[in-house]
DNA sequence: TATAAAAGTTAGTTTAGACTAACAAATTTA
DNA sequence: TAAATTTGTTAGTCTAAACTAACTTTTATA
């Protein structure tokens, strides 16, 4: 009846990755690598899954998950950024700390334990990182995510995520005076070369469209 | 470095096991049947838990935990019990329904989750079954959870567990008016058979010594 | 003290879920 | 279209942790 953790992580990536990818059907390879695991691995799980109907086999190593399997992937999702959303917003958490815990908290099993949780935290819509939780229903809100570079200008927005998280790009994002949660006001665009002045702490500064597309926001 | 969910749960066990035994030492059918698993595989998992210096043989057939394994063993306790109160005071379970969810939650590993939701709890040296919390270093209050059938006549205490759990027990239970919680005060004890007079409600009810041996209290 | 019962161990099997190596099929590319 | 490359599958091995069955050692009892 309950699945595994892993049969439940094998799920979920391919939601993900299907969702990603904008295509119902993913490869054996895409999906291993995805895990970081062997193709010859994710074969054998997936002819698993298969078998108990939460996967479906579609022509030459192509995999897609059925109304069942979707379900339990939402489900799963919902959980995980429930529980960030807890982790961040009760325990103090950064939103670069709570993701990791998360993917051991989501294979928990309690449907008393899901609903309440969501009750005490307000029913929550968006996780730490602008990502959308599911309802019981597996429902979501569109995703109100974009990157800095979508901003019009005069709109005011709040970094939730960067998309590079390498050194020094992040050395370079708090040289800014930027950090998670900090407002932003687009004030203009050059139509030359789209790079962009905005507002922080009341500092002007100038980025290039590059910096742009790699930080996260919400309208606030 | 980290151990399994299996692991983990025989160290809890074998600790477990050794307070109530009130000895170090503890058999290998005993540990099998208190974790409801066949004598051979408690074996072969004891023998791997002594190569990894957790648990220590002795003579015939008798098991100890060494200084490492039993400070796993009560930070293990630590966080079941620390779940237990995060159940029952934010998210509205009931007493009898935390100890399924914590005995998962308790093998979630992350020293930062922990610390964070002792804070979180306010440092609570106690969890819903009245049983001590031990603190980051392994200390813990002396338990303070009695049978009705030790308090004084006079004190005012709160049910807060019951040894018997069988149907028939609990049914008298409720048709007393008690239930977790509960305020019950001792109004006096006959010498001639033990049995007592307690007030429930502003109502006063009989009961044998043998009732009051299976209702844990505590002292409020 | 001899025998029966209880307790503990060993050996061999099973299932889940990884891995590597070898192979086969599809897709690109020359 | 033939060769090269990419993608996917099969077979066999490994580890964790359970099981049963058979065997051994210890303890209890007649
Ligand atoms: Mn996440
Ligand atoms: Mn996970
Ligand atoms: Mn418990
Ligand atoms: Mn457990």
């Amino acid at each position: 009846m309950d699945l595994t953790k892993n049969e439940e992580d094998y799920l979920k990536a391919l939601f993900m990755l299907s969702v990603e990818a904008g295509t119902e059907l993913v490869g054996t390879n895409h999906i291993a690598s995805g895990l970081g695991l062997a193709p010859a691995s994710a074969n054998s799980m997936l002819k698993k899954l298969t078998d108990k109907t939460l996967v479906h086999y579609e022509k030459h190593g192509k995999w897609v998950l059925t109304d069942e399997g979707k379900r339990i992937a939402l489900q799963l999702i919902r959980k995980h950024r429930l529980w960030e959303t807890f982790l961040y917003e009760k325990l103090e958490f950064t939103w670069d700390e709570v993701h990791e815990v998360a993917e051991q908290l989501e294979h928990i099993h309690s449907k008393k334990l899901v609903e309440k949780l969501d009750k005490f935290l307000g029913h929550p819509e968006f996780d730490p990182h602008g990502d959308p939780i599911p309802n019981e229903k597996g429902k979501y809100k569109a995703v109100r995510k974009l990157t800095l570079s979508e901003v019009p200008p005069g709109a005011v927005c709040k970094l939730i995520a960067v998309k590079d998280t390498s050194a020094a790009f992040l050395q370079y994002v708090s040289e800014i005076g930027l950090g998670i949660r900090s407002q932003i006001k687009l004030v203009d665009r050059r139509d030359f070369d789209n790079s962009i002045s905005i507002e922080v702490d009341g500092r002007q500064v100038q980025v290039s469209e590059k910096f742009a597309i790699n930080v996260f926001v919400v309208v606030v």
